[in-house]
DNA sequence: TCTGGGGTCCTAGGACCC
DNA sequence: TCTGGGGTCCTAGGACCC
C-alpha cells in the first residue's frame, strides 16, 4: 500500500502556525512581487477567491471578506516542510518526497501488523501537535489511488477525520466514479478536452478506454496511469536524484527597456543559478537565457526570445557562468521594447569531481577555492555579501512584498516573542 | 500600475551515419 | 512513372505537476 500525505493549503497553514488568532478567519498567500494568489486558507477558498487570482483585481474583496493578505515567505515554508518530512520519515523506510508539501509512504506489509487506520490517525495527530501544520491521509494500493484517496481524506475531512484508505473493489469502482476525470492525477487541460470529446468524465470512464486509445493519444504515461487507477501497481516511488535543471527567473516590479538593466538582473539570475549548482556538486555545460516582454499587455509590442549557450567547459563557478549568461543576453537584446521578465537556466549537469577536459578552453581552476571562500563568507555574514561586480551593489532585491511575515524559524532576529 | 516560479518526462522529427 | 533500409543522437516543444 502506499499512503499520500498532504498538508492543506500548505503556505497558509505555515502562516497560521505563528498567528494562532488568525485561526478561522480567512488567508491568502501571494506570489512574488505581490502577484498572484498562491494559497487560501478553507474560508478565502469559501468566499470565491480563485487560486492564481491577480491580488490587483480582487483588492476590493480582500477588503470586504476581511482576508488576511500574506507576501510569500519561502524561508518560513521551506523550513515547515523540512520539520514535517522529518517527522514522516519515521513512519516507514520508504519515503519519496514529491513537492513541499507532499510526500509518499510505502506501507508494504504493514496492513499485517497495523491498522492503517489507527497507524495514520497517529501521523496526523503527531505531525500537527509538533508542526501545528494539519494533513491529510490517503491510503490505497497504488500511487494514482493514494491520490484519489487523499482527496476524499480532504473533501469530507469533517467525517473522515483527514484519513481515507481505499482497500476493497467496492471503494476503489466508487471513488473512481466520483472523481471528475479533469481532477485525475495527469490528466491536464489539454488532455481533458480531448477525453470530453470521447465522452470520458469521470476517472471511472477513463479506466474503460481502450490501452490502444489512451497510448495513442496520451502516450505511455496515460497508459501506466489506467493501470494504476485501476489497481495495479505501475508507479514506484522514484528515487530523490539531483536536479537535471535549476532555474532563477523572475518578473520585474518595472518594465526595463535598457540592455544596462537586463544585464545586471541576468547577472544575478546567473550568479543565483551558480550558488544552487556548488550547493548540489554539479557543474552545467549548458545554459538559457530568456527574455520577456509583458504578455498581459496586448497594446505593446511583444518580443520573446531565448538562447541556448553550450558551454566551451563545464563549470559551476559563478564569475564564469555570469560571463557567459550575459553574453548570451547581449545576442537576443533587441532596442525598443519594454521587459517585464527574464531569467537564466542551467542545465546538462556533470558531477563537480569529474573533470572532462577540452583541448582549447578549460575552466579556471583558481575560482573553485575562490567560489568556495565566496560561499563559506555568504553563509557566515549572510545572502549576497559577497558579489559579481556586474550586479547592482546598491540593489539587494527590489521584490515587492509588502506583507512579508518574519522569518520565525530561521532568522534568529525573527524569532517569536510572547507577552504574558 | 499591478497578472509567479521551478521542475519532470515523453515524443516527433531533423540531422546524421553506414 | 519508378528513387533503400536501418540505425543513433539531439532538440524543441508539448503536457503535466506543485
Amino acid at each position: 500500500m502506499f499512503a499520500l500525505i498532504d498538508c492543506n493549503n500548505f503556505y497558509a497553514s505555515c502562516e497560521r502556525v505563528f498567528r494562532p488568532d488568525l485561526n478561522g478567519q480567512p488567508i491568502v498567500v501571494l506570489s512574488n512581487n505581490d502577484g498572484c494568489v498562491i494559497a487560501r486558507s478553507n474560508e478565502a477558498k469559501a468566499v470565491g477567491i480563485p487560486m492564481g487570482a491577480p491580488a490587483f483585481e480582487y483588492e476590493e474583496q480582500f477588503k470586504q471578506h476581511h482576508v488576511h493578505v500574506f507576501s510569500a515567505n519561502f524561508a518560513l515554508y521551506g523550513d515547515m516542510s523540512n520539520r514535517v518530512m522529518t517527522i514522516l520519515a519515521d513512519y516507514s523506510p520508504e519515503i519519496e518526497i514529491y513537492s513541499i508539501d507532499e510526500c509518499f509512504l510505502k506501507l508494504q506489509g504493514f496492513n499485517h501488523y497495523f491498522s492503517l487506520q489507527q497507524y495514520a490517525e497517529q501521523i496526523r495527530h503527531k505531525v500537527i501537535k509538533w508542526t501545528g501544520i494539519p494533513i491529510s491521509i490517503g491510503i490505497a494500493p497504488t500511487k494514482a489511488l493514494s491520490k484519489l484517496a487523499n482527496k476524499i481524506a480532504k473533501k469530507f475531512s469533517d467525517k473522515l477525520k483527514g484519513v481515507y484508505i481505499i482497500d476493497t473493489e467496492e471503494k476503489r469502482i466508487k471513488a473512481l466514479k466520483w472523481l471528475k476525470v479533469e481532477d485525475v492525477w495527469g490528466i491536464g487541460k489539454q488532455h481533458t478536452k480531448r477525453l470530453h470529446a470521447q465522452h470520458v468524465f469521470t476517472a471511472y470512464d477513463f479506466t474503460q478506454l481502450s490501452d490502444e486509445w489512451i497510448k495513442k493519444n496520451m502516450a505511455i504515461v496515460g497508459l501506466r496511469l489506467k493501470y494504476d487507477l485501476q489497481g495495479k501497481p505501475t508507479l514506484d516511488l522514484e528515487e530523490t536524484q539531483a536536479k537535471k535543471s535549476i532555474a532563477t527567473t523572475r518578473s520585474f516590479e518595472t518594465n526595463y527597456t535598457e540592455l544596462k538593466q537586463l544585464n545586471e538582473r541576468i547577472a544575478t539570475f546567473a550568479n543565483s543559478c551558480a550558488e544552487k549548482l556548488r550547493k548540489q556538486k554539479s557543474c552545467c555545460n549548458s545554459l538559457m537565457v530568456f527574455i520577456h516582454t509583458n504578455g498581459h499587455r496586448k497594446d505593446l509590442p511583444q518580443y520573446n526570445r531565448n538562447i541556448v549557450v553550450q558551454l566551451p567547459f563545464a563549470t559551476n563557478s559563478s564569475i564564469e557562468i555570469v560571463q557567459f549568461a550575459t553574453r548570451a543576453l547581449k545576442q537576443i537584446f533587441k532596442h525598443g521594447y519594454a521587459y517585464k521578465k527574464a531569467g537564466v537556466i542551467v542545465q546538462d549537469f556533470t558531477p563537480e569531481e569529474i573533470e572532462q577536459t577540452t583541448l582549447f578552453e578549460t575552466r579556471d581552476k583558481r575560482h573553485i577555492s575562490l567560489m568556495k571562500a565566496v560561499d563559506n563568507i555568504n553563509v557566515q555574514f549572510g545572502q549576497q555579501k559577497i558579489r559579481i561586480a556586474s550586479q547592482d551593489l546598491s540593489r539587494i532585491w527590489k521584490m515587492r512584498q509588502e506583507k512579508l511575515s518574519p522569518r520565525y524559524t530561521t532568522a534568529l532576529s525573527d524569532i517569536i516573542t510572547i507577552n504574558v
